[in-house]
DNA sequence: AGCTAAATGAAAATTGTTTCTAATTATAAA
DNA sequence: TTTATAATTAGAAACAATTTTCATTTAGCT
């Protein structure tokens, strides 16, 4: 069942333009963050021209809307990843330093963190960055 | 009692310059994390004349050598803080996001979560990165 | 003191991202 | 279906943080 990516669009109150439904579909065929130039690059085949500033203000907005998760990644660069199982609620992801594949990941620590946050130390969590770096089954041999 | 920052640097196998033992000195008396040009400010309060290369690539290298933390900020830019608590063992950081003051997380839940990759993904975790945002006590209010 | 590899400073380059403006396009009203 | 209008886009340029290059200096050894 594919998604329906124009009522998606929709709800964020963004007008429906064949670049945002392109970058969508894109970053939903692939199994791994990808950056903005690599969407930019797959975007070129799609329509021949393209500008890179329409594509780093749709990545910005669709993920602004929740539609796509922005990855604030170690190396400081903006990547970007349509997780499937969104709506499985909050989780994090295991990475693959070989093949760069996404795999989700159902625990997240964030339960025991918050209560040491917010139990001794008083303070509150605004958000959270958890990354998981290895090598995947395939990759490990 | 002062930490012999001459000695740490050794074990890094780097030579002992002024401009890094100063680099320590005020990343330790600082209880927040800073950026490079912050240190740079401080560097030229002590020494007159130095590089802004030179602040990045020390900091970096201390950073490659645990002797300070690298902090990755939701802003993407590089911030460095000296932990006190570094001999305490593994552990990760919480991070105001209004006055920078870092503090310890005991928990980590990477034991979790590599019974999640090594059990279910098959996989092999090589590294991982918490790290927690939010405001602390003074800044909540 | 003298040697050698490492560290430094200064300028310039690089990189990833954002801003600007004018032209185009999606949407909804007529 | 046309028209109005507000959002979206392309292209160029700006931008800021960080890194590279290379000539000079310095730390750590003999
Ligand atoms: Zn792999
Ligand atoms: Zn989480
Ligand atoms: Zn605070
Ligand atoms: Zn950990």
């Amino acid at each position: 069942m594919a998604i329906d990516f124009h009522s998606s669009i929709k709800t964020l109150n963004l007008k429906v333009t064949p670049k945002r439904l392109a970058i969508l579909d894109i970053l939903a065929s692939e199994m791994a963050y990808v950056s903005p130039e690599e969407v930019w690059r797959k975007m070129k085949e799609r329509f021949g021209k393209i500008g890179l500033p329409t594509v780093y203000r749709n990545l910005e907005d669709l993920a602004q809307g929740d539609l796509i998760i922005k990855i604030i990644h170690p190396d400081r660069k903006l990547y970007y990843y349509f997780c499937h199982n969104s709506e499985n609620g909050h989780h994090h992801h295991f990475i693959c330093l070989t093949c760069r594949k996404v795999e989700d990941l159902d625990f997240c620590g964030l339960e025991e963190i918050k209560k040491e946050v917010e139990g001794h130390l008083k303070g509150s969590i605004v958000s959270h960055l958890i990354q998981v770096y290895g090598l995947c089954r395939g990759c490990k041999q």
